[in-house]
DNA sequence: TATTGTTATACTCTATAACTATA
DNA sequence: TATAGTTATAGAGTATAACAATA
């Protein structure tokens, strides 16, 4: 039944059913900001993932890697990776902790501090210029759909 | 420098800093959508990536790869992965095309426009749920948001 | 028994490089 | 030369299962 129809070589081509995708257009928009945002960080040796666990670390002092898993969303065993790479990087130390001998507390650096001050100012200017053209109750609204979003989990 | 604090092991974690990350809070939001609709698509035996392939392909009888690979956004080499699964499921097939022989005219078969239309539905209501709690403004305004975002690759 | 950090593993998404057959 | 489809590969994100040490 399916016949061999002519191709439409130079024809538009209709995306009209994807158009209505919210979740499609999310995920399009969502790659262009990271790799944008991959792009800004690159010069500073870190990815999102270990610039938010940085963030959380130097905010956080004495967190413990079960309680960054938890803070970002992801598996614990994913984590080890971050902290590996923070730690190479001279950034971040696993200290033992005083409370409970299977866990770490992990701390920050100075090098990890300067770095993650550089790199925030990196990032804010990165999500400034993702953001140019909407108005602040926009960008409100924004914030509010993640948020509702990420609580439908 | 770096003192070893003791750990703040009942208290709570700060994520100030990543509050502010709007990029931070969109993959976040997306990762939540993604696990959704990647439960919503398992029983059809499809994925976002082959979905919107498939729908394409409805939409547009004889495309060719290349051009699956501009609407989609990605690069040609995944395109033929996604075409692989289509072809093997029995809903895609790569017939000759008939100005270009290096080319295929990429058809749906009945099967395929049949899956195509139910899982359509179950997206639909994905999509409902994800945004269930917003007005018809403010999903406008994530569209917007999302092709302006796109817009700046 | 349960939890912490860890290792190993697997799947998906994405991109690049290089090949072939055509153009 | 250039393009279409393909293959191979690599890096990143995510998740699950299982283990040793400790609680």
């Amino acid at each position: 039944m399916a016949r061999p129809d002519a191709i439409a070589d130079g024809a538009e081509v209709s995306d009209a059913a994807l158009r209505d995708f919210v979740g499609y257009q999310m995920k399009r928009a969502f790659n262009v900001l990271q790799a944008d945002l991959t792009r800004t960080l690159e010069p500073f040796g870190l990815r999102m993932l270990t610039y938010s666990a940085l963030a959380l670390i130097v905010q956080n002092p004495g967190l413990r890697p079960s309680q960054l898993a938890t803070a970002l969303a992801v598996e614990r065993a994913n984590v080890v990776v971050y902290v590996d790479q923070l730690e190479e990087a001279g950034w971040v130390i696993r200290a033992p902790s005083p409370e409970d001998r299977r866990a770490y507390a992990l701390q920050c650096t100075l090098a990890g501090r300067r770095v993650y001050a550089r790199a925030e100012a990196a990032v804010k200017a990165h999500d400034a210029r993702m953001l140019h053209g909407l108005t602040r109750d926009e960008v409100g609204t924004l914030r509010k759909a993640f948020a509702l979003i990420e609580g439908r989990a």
